[in-house]
DNA sequence: AGATCTCTGTAACACTTGTTACTGTGGGCA
DNA sequence: TGCCCACAGTAACAAGTGTTACAGAGATCT
């Protein structure tokens, strides 16, 4: 763990700040596909993320998701930060991506840290700036694009967080993410493969050039 | 300005920040139209809004608008904040709802109050907090409701923060702020009539009951 | 191999939203 | 008063997306 902390995070952190961290956090790994937040839970600390990938899905009455964005390899999620300051509950679902490993931070130490070392104030509020360019970026997606469009993002944004052409989701998967149709999908992909971006197979995707 | 300071953040703050504010802040004043934060304007200070609202739009490409959310009394415009903290440009528009005066905090003064004000600290916290569920909210809306319901919801907003039923728009500007069309919004405005919720004249739309 | 199940492809249709075009109307102004 | 102009109403159509239904293809299990 100490080695993975230093990685990520040692070149935002002081040495004791980054001492601290791996004495009062707790590693959690978890299987690509896991939920690691529910909606409605209320959140013991906040994560700090070493490897792989998040995915955070929103969801409303009727049970239809939204995929909002990705958390990567030296990220927290700024959802978390505010729940867990505002003692409030989950507003979002957290599902592991890929395999992944993280840091547990518990709440007590965020609001000591914050008083006592400018680097993380510092990141806490880049943190908060990230989060909100992501959502705006995501308000822009779905207000401005066209499905089309969206899908094509969506597929680079998995081989990016994924770091490989091949995407192995099925139609069904996808069409929950951008709160659509399986067909719909279906008829969207198989648009891009004609156009010679993607190829299909089963449970499978290859992003050619998009 | 002490006056209306003390009725808006007296209960929030303590008394030598109030003092703090008061000192370092500049009130300004505006009225309703009037553009207080032009995309890609960098910023120089963060307002604490002390009467009136403010609308916050956000523009894609096309000069194609959306609206995200109305800043009220005690509120500050997180992403403001975000960009001061992160020198960054703005990424949004900031127009005057209604008439409007708030206090422009200095850039330097908010660190200072980061670490020196307990209080201080909880309400940038605090105010993330609130604009990030805003943003959700705001997400949620174009990504699961229908115009009409997107429509009534926008209705709803306005008497709220204009403390007023009468709505004195035309359909355009609705449009602009609901990116659609305004036949769009005759249709659905007209249908919301004949439902008996709201009364249509020429520039004002009454809210009988939504 | 055959049975079964999941995933994908496709057609046909429905619904919502956006577009174009035209008409009428209310209000201000010469 | 009459003209003009911005605004609103409406129809007809186009485009995009969602829905239903069904067929076939690929994987897995016995």
């Amino acid at each position: 763990m100490r080695t993975e902390l230093e990685e990520a995070y040692g070149f935002l952190f002081e040495k004791e700040l980054i001492e601290e961290i791996a004495k009062s956090g707790t590693l959690k790994t978890v299987t690509a596909g896991d939920t690691i937040i529910e909606i409605g839970d209320y959140l013991t600390g906040m994560p700090l993320l070493l490897k792989g990938a998040i995915k955070i899905l929103r969801e409303d009455n009727d049970g239809d998701e939204l995929l909002l964005y990705f958390i990567e390899r030296g990220d927290t999620c700024a959802m978390t930060l505010s729940c867990c300051l505002g003692q409030t509950k989950s507003e979002i679902r957290a599902v592991a991506e890929t395999d992944t490993s993280f840091i547990m931070i518990p709440i007590a130490k965020m609001e000591e840290w914050t008083v006592k070392y400018k680097t993380w104030r510092n990141f806490v509020f880049e943190s908060y700036h990230t989060r909100l360019s992501e959502m705006l970026d995501t308000i822009d997606t779905i207000a401005f694009l066209n499905m089309d469009e969206r899908l094509m993002k969506y597929l680079q944004d998995k081989v990016k967080v994924n770091g490989n052409e091949n995407i192995h989701s099925t139609h069904q998967e996808i069409a929950y993410d951008l709160h659509t149709s399986r067909v719909v999908v279906s008829r969207l992909l198989k648009k891009l493969e004609n156009e010679g971006k993607i190829s299909l197979k089963r449970n499978h995707i290859t992003v050619i050039d998009l």
